[in-house]
Formats: structure tokens, C-alpha cells, sequence
DNA sequence: TTCTTACTGTAACTTTTGTTACTTAAAGGA
DNA sequence: TCCTTTAAGTAACAAAAGTTACAGTAAGAA
């Protein structure tokens, strides 16, 4: 585990903390649609990101989901912080997008670190401030964006976070996290195909040219 | 100024660093409709609260606007803080709501303060606490209800912030917030006087039952 | 192989939201 | 007072998104 965090936190934190963290975090390897975070559900860890990547998405009362945003490798859950310190239920649900391999920090140590490591500190803003911005991106894309849009910029990233030119996923899973139905996707995707940006398939999309 | 923060941090923060504000910050009353920050510009100061609301706006390209959430009473702006660390421009607008009292604390002493002073950081991390849950609440709002629910929301929200129960604004004005049309809201706001949720006149809406 | 299930395509229709255009009316200045 | 500006009401239409229903087809199970 600790090769695994100086690779990945090395630059970022002091020896003390990385030692610190070698010895109360958990190494974990998750595959590609376990579930990490709950909505409702206390929170015993934070994450540390090392690879692969966790999508975060956000209920309504009818249960229909919406994607919110991804956390990569660097990334760590500003919720679960922020939801650490209130002692309160998570807000969201995570799971993994891919393969995903990540430390899981115990919450208590959260705020002894915060004030004996100066990088502690800031890798919490740093986190706090992407997140934030993370949160304004999203909002700008649901109300300023058409669902055509929005859709484009979903296979855009997806195929990004996912490291592969084809999404492999149904046109009622795009729907869930688009908080749109089924037809209205199979449709816009369709137009997409005709415009020679996406090929449709059987459970999978192949990219063509998204620009 | 000195009893004016006593009065609204004391039990925040514990003296030294009361002082410390006091010698640095300014003092700020500022009428409705000031503008206090603008997409774009650098941030000199971070804002505290001590009456009256701040209200936060998203732009998207065109110039539309978009109300994210109001500052209030003990609050203050999560977005600067996360700037001033990245040394970033505005991501947001914001206008005082209603007369505000306010004091403006330069954002060298952020750094500074969050190592001397435990009170300090846990003001920082319950302020980025509350604003994260503030914009899930806006996402919510603006991914999973329609407009009819969105515009009771906001006068709602409005009447509160304003101790008002007229919200004195435009059918224009209201639109630009909820990133409508103006004749959209006209409808609206008519079908909810026709329930007997309202009232409307001339430049101000008189709120009956909202429930 | 056949059968069943899940995924996709599409038509027809509804609802919601946005747009254009025009009218009426209130408020405030000249 | 009249005139100008701005706010609000409304109709008619257009576009976007959601819904219902059903058909075709690929994939996997029996």
C-alpha cells in the first residue's frame, strides 16, 4: 500500500502523514458497479483515490436517479468529509464506474490531521474548492443545457472516465443518470447516429466523433 | 464593529481571533441591489454576515441568469474562500437581497488563521459544509421539480429571506432568477392566484397561502 | 433448437416550456 | 393634464421532453 499512496500522494503529502495513513488506512480494490456510499447511510471511511473512478450521483423522493459528477485518481469524496464533521447521513449514493483501487481512511482521524499537516489542510480545500466547482459545472449543464447537450457532454465524459471509445450501457441506464426516460434517449441518441457522431449496438455505443 | 461581531461570532470564536477580525476587517453596510462581486473579477475579501442576505447568481454564456442560494446571517461565502486558495477569478455574482451589514476580512489571513485557530477552521469547514448541501439543495430543485414548483420555491424562499410577505420584484425580474421567460412566469404566477396562493399587482406580489 | 427476456426503434400523443405578438393598464415625468 | 415608459395579461404557435403502446430483434436460458 505505501508504494501504491507515495506514487499517487508522494508529492502532495510529508512522510509523517503518508506513514500515518499507511498504518490506519485500508487498501481496497473494488470492480466497476460496486456500491461504496449508501444515501442515508452513516460514513465510517473516507476514500483516497489510486485508480479507476467513482461516480456520484443524487436521488429524488421518487427514487430517480441523477449522475452528479465523477471522482478520479487524487480525488477523495468532499461529502464524505463534509459529512464527517456534521456527523451527519450521507447525501449521495457512490459507485464505482470502473475497477476501482482506493484507500479508506478511518473519519476520526480527519480532524487531528487537519491541524498537524499543513498538506493535510490543503489537499481538504483543494478538495473542497473542485468540488464546489465540480457542483457549478453540473448545475450549468442542467439548467442552461437542452437534454441533446447534455447527453453529448455524458458520452463525452463517460468515455473519458472509462478510458474506452465505446459506453457500455443501455439506453434506460443512460436515462437513469440523465434523469430523462428511455424513448427521449433511444430518440436523441438516434438523431446523434444520423449525424455521424455515435454508432448504436446491442448494450454498447461506439464513438465516432463527438466535436 | 467589535460588538457587532461579539454579538454574531462570540460564541464562534474565541477572542484572540474576535480581535484579530476586528483589527482587520472593515466594517460594511451596503444597500439592496449593491453589487459585492462579479463573475470574472479577483477577490480581495471574504464577506461575514452580520445582517441582512446576500443573494449568489450563476451566468451561463448568454447572460442569463440563475439564482443559486441566499448568504444569510452568520454565513459567508464558501466560493470566495475556495478562490482565494487558488488565487481563481469569481465563478459567481453576488447582490445583497436587502440592506446588509457585513464585515470584509482580507483573504491574506485566511491561511494564516485556519493553522493558529481551531474555531476558525471549523467555521471554514462547516461554511463549505452548508454551501455543498445548499447546492445539492439547488440541483434537486432544479433537476427533479418543474417550473410551477420551482417558482413556489423561490417565493417562498424570497419571503423568508426578505421578512416580506410581498416579494417586490417583476414577473422579468423573477424569470431571470428561475432562468425563464417572462411570459412563462406570467402564466405561472396566474394559475397560482387563480388557487388563491397569491395575490398580484402592479411591481409586487402579495403572498397568501403558500402552503 | 425454441422460448423467454431484455434492448432498441418508432409512432402517436400529451405536457411543459419557450416564443412572438399584441393589448391593456399603471406610474411617473414633463 | 397628457405622454412615455414599463409591467402585466393573453392568445397562438413552436419546440422540447415525457408517455404509452407496440413491434422487431439480439442474447441467453431451457
Amino acid at each position: 500500500m505505501i508504494q501504491e499512496l507515495k506514487q499517487n500522494y508522494g508529492q502532495l503529502f510529508e512522510d509523517d502523514l503518508l506513514n500515518e495513513i499507511a498504518q490506519v488506512g485500508t487498501y481496497k480494490e473494488v470492480p466497476a458497479g460496486f456500491k461504496l456510499m449508501e444515501i442515508g447511510s452513516y460514513i465510517k471511511g473516507m476514500p483516497l483515490l489510486i485508480s479507476g473512478a467513482i461516480k456520484i450521483l443524487r436521488d429524488d423522493k421518487e427514487g430517480d436517479e441523477l449522475l452528479l459528477y465523477y471522482l478520479e485518481k487524487g480525488d477523495t469524496c468532499s461529502m464524505t468529509m463534509s459529512c464527517c464533521l456534521g456527523q451527519t447521513k450521507s447525501e449521495i449514493r457512490a459507485i464505482a464506474e470502473t475497477d476501482t483501487k482506493l484507500i479508506m481512511v478511518p473519519v476520526q482521524k480527519m480532524e487531528l490531521w487537519t491541524s498537524k499537516y499543513k498538506s493535510w489542510r490543503n489537499f481538504v480545500f483543494e478538495s473542497y474548492h473542485t468540488r464546489l466547482n465540480e457542483m457549478l459545472h453540473t448545475i450549468d449543464t442542467i439548467a442552461f443545457n437542452n437534454m441533446d447537450q447534455r447527453l453529448l457532454n455524458y458520452l463525452r465524459e463517460k468515455s473519458r472516465v472509462n478510458k474506452d471509445n465505446s459506453i457500455r450501457n443501455t439506453h434506460q441506464e443512460i436515462a437513469g443518470e440523465l434523469h430523462s426516460s428511455r424513448v427521449v434517449i433511444s430518440r436523441l441518441l438516434k438523431k446523434l447516429e444520423k449525424l455521424g457522431k455515435i454508432e448504436l449496438h446491442r448494450n454498447y455505443i461506439e464513438i465516432i466523433d463527438l466535436d
